[in-house]
DNA sequence: GCGACAG
DNA sequence: ATCTTGTCGC
């Protein structure tokens, strides 16, 4: 990620007991975080949602809405995890390889994993381990706030993860791309 | 058998 | 993820 660029966010929203999906990649200048482009897809979804086989169901989601879009963005952070996943291969690592862009994993909640709580200030972090292996940080964005769960996904150090992480939150728990992505799928 | 479990 | 009202706090 160069000091300045396009950075992305990605998430998906599926309707209960429906088979209907979204998924969409908004990108933002860097480091205004400004959106400059915002890409939608839907479509069905083909699997339920099992722990340690997201990718199953939302990846299609999410490369649909990437097929949609006309900025490459430098680094997307994804919506889940990276490589602290049971076999390595979270949705954000499994983007990243698929599409040969930088991704980073930020999860809201821990899938595996142990670990000691940051600090209650804003840039806390702690490390994420599963047993000697390290799976990322736990990252406080805002002070007093439920902190979020940065991995590396693909072509990005976990220092660098962290680093973006932090750059693109503004006042909210989630970084800016990752809200945005949010919101288009959802509200 | 019991508890945990990204979205 | 989704469902779903009020409520506590800056």
């Amino acid at each position: 990620m160069p000091r300045e660029g396009y950075v992305a966010g990605a998430d998906c929203s599926t309707k209960r007991g429906s088979r209907e999906g979204r998924g969409a990649i908004v990108v933002l200048r860097y480091p205004e975080l400004e959106v400059v482009e915002t890409a939608l897809y839907e479509g069905k979804v083909s699997m339920p949602y099992i722990p340690g086989l997201l990718s199953f169901r939302e990846l299609p989601l999410l490369l649909g809405a990437f097929e949609k879009l006309q900025t490459r963005p430098h680094v997307i952070i994804v919506d889940g995890n990276g490589v602290a996943h049971p076999r390595g291969l979270g949705i954000a690592s499994h983007l990243g390889i698929t599409l040969e862009i930088p991704t980073i994993g930020c999860a809201k909640s821990r899938l595996l994993g142990e670990h000691l709580e940051p600090g209650e200030e804003k840039g806390s972090t702690a490390v994420w381990t599963e047993g000697d292996r390290v799976l990322g940080k736990v990252v406080r964005t805002r002070s007093g706030v439920k902190p979020v769960y940065v991995s590396v996904g693909h072509l990005v150090s976990l220092e660098e993860a962290v680093r973006i992480t932090l750059a693109c939150t503004i006042r909210y728990r989630l970084p800016e791309p990752v809200r945005r992505a949010h919101m288009a799928v959802s509200g």
